[in-house]
Formats: structure tokens, C-alpha cells, sequence
RNA sequence: GGAGGGAUACCAAAGUGGUUAAAUGGGGCGGACUGUAAAUCCGCUGGCUAUGCCUUCGUAGGUUCGAAUCCUACUCCCUCCA
């Protein structure tokens, strides 16, 4: 018991009450019946980063010492609206995308988790059949100054921004999830507490011993601000290419290096403390501890030569600023060119490189635009296209040219 | 049901008749520097082969030589009272 309570415990922000916790490990090591952990997922945003793996590890923690985790997929809390105060309103999922989005995330998930330990569940199963009725009910449950007591209800509340009422219902429905699921432990970022406090409260009330809630760290993005997340475009994805992924993470401030190491990579703790010390006392260089970072997340998505793959690439691109040896080549007809020439600013639109004219002018202008390794500077230079020809904009960006 | 306030570019937020393609901040992009796509500093940030033209300040009309700015209607949001 004392084991699997370190193991629980180690990286985790809170976990409420720890009492309760005790006495559900006991019992469970008595009865030998596994703990039924459960974690809710929103279907609409299937693409899974590393920020939500912070929570995974902590599952697969779980797993491993015995106990099974009830992965809710929201489906029935994905038509409804919008929790996140982000004001457009959720477009409606059909039956079938759910399905496909479920079929993403569990795919990418169980890169992590062990699916024999594994229970998937649709909300919509319990959720649907409830009567206005019932859900009145529900609703009555909980009064509107607890609602307002949740952080980003009661920041909303004061700046004066729009709160539908079915927006309370978010936590009542999540809430409902572990009554219906008999939950002994509810997992979530720290930013869930409210809702996780929540499903212990309507099991109270429907008779039902409480839940434990353990909630994580948010790891913030690449900004290191604010929290990883897919609609602020700070995130590494999951499934992204490794050099997109070896690149994003040599992005992230160098303060936050320790914290992706400890909620995001599976670094022996061992090793983890002898890099802190490093960094502390100046033997380890903070790019080099970068670099591993990177290496680290790459391998552990796709393996040990995409790691080396990207990292090499890093060198090569960022580092010694030469051009990769694989370019995406863009197709050009001679009939597009004028005596073999074409006009730069054309040209850099015709290879993808820039989104407008003006783009490519300002680019231009900057000295951000090179031909085969060679500044241009003149806005009206006519290029003479060749084939094989490298175009590159900023530091990362290339094109070749396959005249055809 | 009544009274008042608001809607501006990717986001936040100035601007209340012409010098406004619209201050400022964030984000993004480029450059310099470097120890990395960290940090810091500088620049750019609606479109167009372009000393000009076109589109953009919630939507639709109107006033005016001229409107993001004034008027009318509409849509959405917020606050207070009931």
C-alpha cells in the first residue's frame, strides 16, 4: 500500500481527500478488486498533446499498479455547447464523427495505456435517456452560488462576459458520469478540480460512496504561459512529424525545461534529479539539456532513429544553417515563365512560400529571402528559374523547384 | 417588462466627421545577437507588378464634398431595476 500510495502521488497537484484514498487502496488490496479510475475526454478535439499526457502517465500509473481506468468519451456533453467561455458555439457532431474522433484519441492514447486495463465508455449511454425531469433533479442538486464559485464561471461572472445557463450543466453532467460509472477515483488537470468536486457531491447526494479526485499540473505551452492547449497553437501534438516535434519542444523556454521533463517524459527520477543539479550548478549546458528534452519526446513517440532523424536535422537546419538534405519540391511548368524568368515575389507565391504579394515584398525587404544560399534584396528581380533551385524564406522554410 | 452601456483588424484595446489602413499591447513573421526555433534588441504585420487603386471598424440603409466616427432600422452581448 505505501508503494502504490507513492506512486500515485508522485508529480500529482492535490488529491482530495487522502484519507478516502487510503481506505479505497486498502480495501482494494484486501479484496483484491481494482480501483475503478476515471477520466472524461472531449471528442471534439481529437488530436491529443503532450499537455494532455500529463494526465495519461498518471493513468498508466494506475494501470500498472492493477487498477482500471473508465475512459468517458463526452459525446453526449460535445452536442450540447460550449464550456470553455470561448464564445462561437460548438458546431454539432454527428454519431458517426464521434465515433471517428473517439477511434483517433483511443488510437493515439494507448501509445500510453495498457488497453487490456482499459474500459471506454460513451456518456451518451446514461446521459440521453434522463427526462427534463430528471434532469431537474439533477439540477437542483446544486445551487447557483456554488456554480459561481468555479474559477472561470466567476471570472466571467464579474468582467461582465456572456455564461449560458446550460453551462451549468457541464459539471452536473460530468459530475453524473462517475454516479453512473460507481467511480472510485476521478483524474483531471488542476483546472478541472471544480467539476471533479462536483462528481463527489452528486454521489454523495445520490447515495453513493464519494469519489477521490487526484488532479495534475497544467504544463504550459510553448509560450510558457498559458497552458498547452490546440486553440492557442502552443501545443506538440502527439501525433506531429518528429522534426516538427524535436523543433517545437527547442522552442519552449528554457525555464520550463524541468517541468516537460517531469510531467511529460518518462526520465527515471534518478536521472531527473542529477539534470537538475546539472543546470543548477552550470555542468549541464541549458541547450544541451534541450536538445535531450526534444530527443526525449521524439523517441518516446516515434522511436529511437526518428529522434536521431530530427535531431540531426535540427543541427543541420538551425544550428549550422544549411539546407536540409529533404525539401518539398514544388512542381513549375516552363510555359508559367517568361523567357525562363519569373518575377521573385510570383515566384515565392507560386512555390507555397508566403500567403500574399505583400508578404513576399515585406520578406524581401527584410532580408529574409534567400536563392540558393544568396540574399535577395531587389523587390523587382526577374529570377532566372533553374531546376533544383533552393528558395528559401526565413530560417525554415524551403522550396525546390522541379521545372517540368 | 423598463433604463442604460457595448460590438473596431488574429486577440485585447484606443479612436467619436477629414492629416485613419486605423494609436498601443499581445500574438505571428523577419532580422541582429547567441548557447537553442531560450532570453534580449530592432523591424514588419489588409490586398493589389502599387508614388496610385481596392477592401476593412456587428448587419442593412441614410445624411455629407467627405463617416469607424452623425441618423434610422435590425442582430448579438453586458449591467442595473422589476
Amino acid at each position: 500500500m505505501e508503494r502504490q500510495l507513492e506512486a500515485i502521488q508522485r508529480g500529482a497537484a492535490e488529491i482530495l481527500p487522502m484519507e478516502t484514498l487510503k481506505t479505497k487502496l486498502r480495501r482494494s488490496i484486501e479484496s483484491k478488486t481494482p480501483l475503478k479510475v476515471k477520466l472524461g475526454l472531449d471528442p471534439t478535439a481529437p488530436d491529443l498533446h503532450i499537455g494532455h499526457t500529463v494526465v495519461f502517465n498518471k493513468l498508466r500509473d494506475f494501470q500498472n499498479l492493477g487498477h482500471i481506468v473508465q475512459l468517458v468519451i463526452g459525446d453526449f456533453t460535445a452536442q450540447i455547447g460550449d464550456p470553455t467561455g470561448k464564445s462561437e458555439t460548438r458546431k454539432q457532431l454527428t454519431e458517426e464523427e464521434v465515433q471517428v474522433n473517439a477511434r483517433t484519441y483511443t488510437d493515439q492514447l494507448f501509445k500510453v495505456l495498457d488497453r487490456e486495463k482499459t474500459e471506454i465508455h460513451f456518456n451518451s449511454n446514461w446521459l440521453s435517456p434522463l427526462t427534463f425531469a430528471d434532469v431537474t433533479k439533477l439540477a437542483a442538486k446544486c445551487t447557483v452560488a456554488r456554480m459561481l464559485e468555479r474559477d472561470d464561471f466567476a471570472k466571467r461572472y464579474h468582467s461582465g462576459q456572456a455564461i449560458s445557463v446550460h453551462e451549468f450543466f457541464y459539471p452536473l453532467m460530468q459530475g453524473y458520469d462517475s454516479v453512473a460509472l460507481h467511480s472510485d477515483i476521478e483524474l483531471g488537470g488542476t483546472d478541472q478540480t471544480f467539476n471533479l468536486l462536483m462528481g463527489r457531491h452528486l454521489q454523495k447526494e445520490y447515495g453513493q460512496e464519494e469519489q477521490v479526485i487526484l488532479t495534475m499540473p497544467l504544463l504550459e505551452g510553448l509560450d510558457g504561459v498559458k497552458k498547452m492547449s490546440k486553440s492557442l497553437g502552443n501545443y506538440i501534438g502527439v501525433d506531429e512529424a518528429p522534426r516538427e516535434m524535436y523543433g517545437k519542444a527547442m522552442s519552449i523556454p528554457d525555464e520550463l525545461m524541468l517541468k516537460y521533463y517531469e510531467l511529460a517524459t518518462d526520465l527515471p527520477l534518478e536521472e531527473f534529479k542529477q539534470l537538475k543539479k546539472g543546470l543548477a550548478d552550470g555542468s549541464v549546458h541549458p541547450r544541451d539539456a534541450k536538445m535531450k528534452l526534444a530527443y526525449t519526446l521524439v523517441r518516446m513517440y516515434h522511436g529511437k532513429e526518428a529522434a536521431q532523424e530530427a535531431e540531426q536535422h535540427f543541427r543541420t537546419v538551425f544550428q549550422q544553417r544549411e539546407i536540409p538534405d529533404e525539401i518539398k519540391e514544388v512542381e513549375v511548368g516552363n510555359s508559367e515563365l517568361d523567357q525562363g524568368k519569373l518575377w521573385i515575389v510570383a515566384l515565392l507565391s507560386r512555390l507555397g512560400l508566403v500567403a500574399s504579394n505583400g508578404e513576399a515584398r515585406r520578406l524581401i525587404q527584410q532580408g529574409g529571402v534567400r536563392i540558393n544560399q544568396e540574399k535577395v534584396t531587389d523587390i523587382q528581380l526577374q529570377v532566372e528559374v533553374e531546376d533544383g533551385m533552393v528558395v528559401q524564406v526565413g530560417r525554415r522554410k524551403f522550396a525546390r523547384v522541379k521545372l517540368v
